[in-house]
This record gives C-alpha cells, structure tokens and sequence, in this order.
DNA sequence: TTATTATGAATGATGGTTCATTTTGATCTT
DNA sequence: AAGATCAAAATGAACCATCATTCATAATAA
C-alpha cells in the first residue's frame, strides 16, 4: 500500500470526526478508527494531533484555490466574477459538508491555540477576491474609493456567513444559488432602491 | 462579601483567561488564580466549565443588546441606524477586547461542543438588523425584494469579519469609523460606480 | 533475510471535579 | 463587650478519568 494512501485516508478521517466532535473532543483513536488503522499508524504520517489539523487547512484550501481561480478565469467581467466566487464558497457546504464545517469552525481559532501558525492558504484564498476588485477598478467598474482591505472582508463575511449559517441549520429556506445572487447582488448594488429607477 | 460580586469576579475573570488560552486550553485554576479565588469556589457558583462560558455568553450579550438597541432608538432614519449599529459592533473590539475575543472564537463553535445550547441571544443580536431592513422597506427606502435573511447576514457576517481581523491583528490601518461607514457603504449603496453619476 | 510499515497495549501528564476541612461573619447569650 | 454557636462560604489537596504519544513487537513485502 501506497505511503499517499495512508496520509489520505487519514486527512479524510479526521475531517469527519472533526467535523463531527471539533478538534479539542476528538479523539486520534476516533480518527484512526474511522481510517480503519491502529492508532500508532498516524503518528508515523504525521507529528502530532495539531499537524493533521494544519495538513487539512494546506491540503484541501490548496485544492479550493485552484478550483476557484480556475473557474474565475471563465469570466471577464468583474462583477460575474464576484459571482462565481460566491457560489463557489456557498456550494462547498453543500458538496463538502464536513470540510465546510472544519474550516468553518476550527480554521478560525486556530491562531488561538497554535500561535506560530499563519494560515497563508487562507488568506490566499480570500485575496481572490481583492483581485477581482482591483480588476473591476481598473475597468472603471467599480467605485476608486473603495477601500479595498474592507471591500474584500465585507464580501468574504457576508458569503461566510451564510455558509456558516448552513453549516449549523441547513435548512434555511433559500437555495444556494438565490443566496450567492442575492449577496453578490447586495454587494454590487447595494440593498437602497435605485433612485435611477423611479 | 455578597454572592454577585464573586459571580462577576469570576466571569470578568474567565473572559480574559478564555480570550487568552481559548475555551479548552483554559484551566479552572487559571480562571480561579486570575480571579483569586479557590479552585473548588468557581463550582459553588458554576456547574462546570460550559456553564462559565455560557453564562459570559448570556450576560454579556445581554448588556451589548441592551446598549445597541438603546442607540439605535435615537435615529430615524433606517440607512443611519445600519451605520450605528456598524459602529457599536466594531467598538467592541476597542472597548472589551477579550469579550471580542471569547464571542468571535468561542461562541461561533459553541454549537459544536454544548449540542444541547441554542444561543437565542445571539440570535436576537442580529436580529436587529433584520428589524431595520424591515424598517427601511416600509418607508421605500430599502429594495422590497431583498431576502431578509440573507441581507441580514450579508450585513452582519460584512461587519464581523472587519471585527474578527481586529481581533487577530490589531493594526489593519483603518479606523474603526472609516469602517463602519465604508461597510454601511457598500451595504447600501454597493459597490459599483452608480451609473447615473455619470 | 532484512528493511519497511503497522500494531495496540502501556505510559504519563493533564486538569476537571469532589469533598473533608477551615474560615467567615451574623446572631444570640451572659 | 466578649464569648459561644452555627450555617453559609471558601479552600485546595487529592482523586480519577481521559487521552496524546511512545515503543516493543509483529506483519508485510522486497
């Protein structure tokens, strides 16, 4: 058997009892468990119960930021783009519950408890957006005075919360699309009746 | 010495040990020497360690509750209430940083360690942006078709993010106030150039 | 045969909680 | 005013359950 097979099906273990427990109450003889190998086996693919964690948040945001950039690069104008971010984030919680929900809930507090960790993936991941802003500038799409380290959280908190929203209940009465429309449509547009329009 | 000042002793002290170390981290003896107080004093007063936690949830909340709806009671006008509540929401980080601290990180997960705890406090928090954005569409000031809950989040999760940086890293180079407005801002009026300005 | 990989019982540290004991302070007695 | 009494409040050492981690041993495969 593949080392790769092992240090895999490890990651995907633990992000189910993760998800399932929170970091703190889970147990690495839940994961290893779950991985269907003796408890000792993880150690020998990871340091300790901290350096899964991390692994997760390298591993899998890694795969994310490809997948989004990618689909980005589809579009040219700025304002479809802020879109499919957007339905990109909300969908992960319907596709890739348990991850959504690790990353959700534990990626957060991680520099409480591991202080010398800087999650660069993760910002990485949001400065997408700050790209798409800068872009939409340029085009003289979007407002200059926008300021661009409060534009980008703004749109990231708002989608983010939501997904959390799900992650916690899903059943919140709209679809994942209406809600990536309506947000990006928000963030665009603004929740004020256009005055243009009367 | 009456029984609520030992109550408040060790809440107050519990806010900074958890803001510090995080929930599980924390010891009870931490919490009891901040408080200088014995370790088996905080169980006369608490079940258990949850039960600190939530009762800081609980009364704390309580308070910031009390203090936003009182402000927002001095404006009329709906898109003015939006940025009070902004600006009340983000001075908390300035004014209590630790309570910031602990409802940034620990109550968002809480959910995943006290199954059984549903935080209606919190809840009735964002509430009150909802109760605005239902004010503004009655006086046609706010797009009728916008979805109250997701408009809701979109403000709040906007804000929350800006107050979870802060909470992170304290310097950011913005001002809590340019901020608030600028968030208020794009919740607004959005974040396109109006065209009608043209 | 030997190096690699895997096992899982044993170890050891940790820290929430308990409880036998002490301290406090209010009330009553003389 | 000085003891005496007692319930309530406080103490902190000891208890004990809980794991993360280790490592002597076993299985596997090269």
């Amino acid at each position: 058997m593949r080392t790769s097979d092992k240090h895999q099906k490890i990651i995907q273990a633990a992000i189910k009892v993760f998800a399932r427990k929170g970091f703190f109450s889970a147990r690495i003889s839940d994961i290893a468990k779950e991985a269907k190998v003796a408890d000792g086996t993880i150690y020998l693919y990871f340091n300790n119960k901290y350096d899964i964690l991390i692994s997760i948040f390298e591993e899998e945001i890694g795969k994310i930021i490809l997948q989004v950039k990618l689909a980005i690069e589809e579009e040219t104008d700025p304002r479809r783009m802020l879109e499919v971010f957007a339905l990109h984030h909300l969908k992960l919680v319907e596709e890739k519950r348990d991850l959504a929900e690790v990353l959700q809930m534990e990626l957060r507090q991680s520099n409480k408890f591991m202080k010398e960790y800087r999650n660069t993936r993760f910002i990485e991941y949001v400065d997408i957006i700050s790209t798409i802003i800068h872009l939409g500038q340029e085009q003289n799409i979007f407002r200059k005075e926008l300021l661009p380290g409060v534009a980008k959280r703004a749109f990231f908190g708002a989608l983010d919360e939501m997904s959390r929203l799900w992650v916690l209940a899903p059943e919140t009465g709209y679809t994942i699309e209406e809600t990536a429309k309506e947000i990006s449509n928000i963030f665009l547009f603004g929740a004020c009746r256009q005055s243009m329009a009367e």
